[in-house]
DNA sequence: CGCGTTTGACCCGCGC
DNA sequence: GCGCGGGTCAAACGCG
């Protein structure tokens, strides 16, 4: 891992200059539910028309949306088993970038936690989490199945750390 | 020795 | 009510 070197900035959707200027020949960022058109109900067979909207377009605006709910769960104790605790999610943000790797490095330190293989598409899931104790972020990063040179990393959550970088 | 990674199983939410 | 899908956690192993 890490043999990339690719370095993208903690949270800030800006830093696409990052990017721009590593390995990458394109890069753009897109919110969730510009690609979130594609998810399809039960039955993808009979011709998916999937992505009927090019993404390729310069989609380089951002849109940090979610809104700041902080809930307060009441999880007061460890329930064995029923109730688990119930988070509701505060930022997503999702971009697509053309690589070789999935893992690009961006200051934090992750560790997977899981990984998928997503129906429709050969291509796998991977699930990430930012290993600073006390960082609620999540990384989920997947291929596109229309371009698998494409790499899309959805972030979510924001750090409770400072980067470390 | 520590921790990051890996695979499978389990759980939850929702659809039908 | 059951099934499907997606997501998460857990245990074990390997590597640094």
């Amino acid at each position: 891992m890490s043999n990339n070197n690719f370095k993208l900035p903690a949270d800030l959707p800006e830093s696409r200059e990052y990017v721009d200027q590593s390995n990458f020949e394109f890069s753009e960022y897109l919110t969730f539910d510009d690609w979130l058109d594609e998810e399809d109900p039960t039955s993808n067979a009979s011709g998916f028309t999937h992505h009927q909207n090019p993404v390729h377009h310069q989609a380089n605006e951002v849109s940090e949306f979610g809104g700041s709910e902080s809930h307060v769960e009441g999880s007061s104790s460890r329930e064995g088993g029923s109730g688990r605790e119930r988070r509701e999610v505060k930022e997503r943000f999702a971009f697509k970038t053309i690589s070789e790797v999935e893992i690009l490095d961006d200051g934090f330190k992750w560790r997977k936690y899981g990984k998928k293989m997503v129906k429709n598409s050969p291509n796998p899931r991977n699930y990430y989490r930012c290993s600073i104790d006390g960082c609620p972020v999540k990384k989920r990063v997947e291929r596109d199945r229309d371009d698998p040179r494409y790499v899309i990393t959805t972030y979510e959550g924001v750090h409770n750390h400072e980067s470390s970088s």
